[in-house]
DNA sequence: GTCTATATCAAGATAGAC
DNA sequence: GTCTATCTTGATATAGAC
């Protein structure tokens, strides 16, 4: 028995930088193998392939968007915006603000209607973001309308982090913050 | 001197449908001649590479809307309204409402960063786009204000793609070019 | 649990016949 | 201009040693 190199979630979390970076289909085993500090082999020991392994690595950011984001939503604690600033400032770090974008959002425009084993967790994840910055909306407003609004605030960070990729500029994604904390009035 | 069985036009056309529904990575030269009736040998005829073939495309569709749908924008015989609405019609037309979702959408979020040669041509797009919805704002607020919301609107768009195409539900898209209208107001 | 080695297949691309 | 045939590479995945 040799000794242990790396753990599963290890290589989950190196896994999502290339991901992220390069693409699920530009993406080779060996380099995840690379990021991971192993051989291309010796990732089959831990995923049966590549499909499962993306879809692991997806189910495992849904939740922890459940356990550590999206029930921010619910701290009545907080005030409703300090709740969404805590909420934007943790999916910032966690997804939106790296590089290369969001993981999620790349991975619906590029695996959505050709790999189908991702699409429910995509929109598990979706759903849940939905909900979250619904739950905060809806101290303010009512709840159809919190809901057509937590929709368009996704989109709009969506969107942003497009154009954060396409020009190399962070500053479209924080105005979308700033906007969505104008909503929330 | 055989007979010609299509036009380099007519490959372009047919590969910007496979490229928007599979990407750019996942799809092959056997999937792009195979959609234009050839052999995959034969592609090398009319195309170098996998890549002078896409940048082609996107060239080709820049110059076709710079050609075509942006210059709707300057059209002073019709209201900064119908102008907006004549345009949005065109876009979704031509671009966002096709299955797959936006191809310049798709294709920033997977080939900027990762491809090189594609990124001056997706960004002069958006670019223009962005001068054009400027074009109708600029007649109803400033020229700074107008810029904003011509950004705004196209992340809106792409952010309603991606929600189309993972809910398989037009209607977000739909949705974002109604809410359109009303910023014109 | 990780390594080395390898099987298998599909991809991008080229050469030459027609 | 398109075909057939083929080269070369890199991909996913497996087998077995350690």
């Amino acid at each position: 028995m040799a000794i242990q190199k790396i753990t599963k979630d290890e290589i989950l979390l190196k896994s999502s930088d290339v991901f992220r970076v390069k693409g699920y289909h530009n993406t080779s085993m060996q380099d995840l193998a690379e990021a991971s500090g192993l051989l291309k082999g010796s990732l089959y020991y831990h995923f049966p392939s590549k499909e499962m392994l993306m879809k692991d690595l997806l189910v495992s950011i849904h939740t922890y968007l459940t356990n550590k984001v999206f029930l921010i939503a619910e701290d009545t604690s907080l005030t409703p915006e300090e709740r969404m600033e805590k909420l934007l400032k943790k999916m910032g770090k966690l997804l939106l603000e790296k590089e290369g974008g969001c993981l999620i959002g790349n991975s619906i425009l590029e695996t959505v209607g050709v790999v189908p084993e991702f699409q429910s967790v995509l929109k598990v994840i979706m759903d849940d973001w939905t909900k979250a910055l619904q739950t905060i909306y809806v101290t303010r407003k009512s709840s159809e309308q919190s809901f057509r609004l937590a929709q368009q605030t996704i989109m709009e960070f969506e969107g942003a982090v497009m154009f954060s990729k396409l020009y190399n500029e962070r500053q479209f994604l924080y105005e979308a913050f700033a906007r969505t904390m104008i909503k929330l009035k």
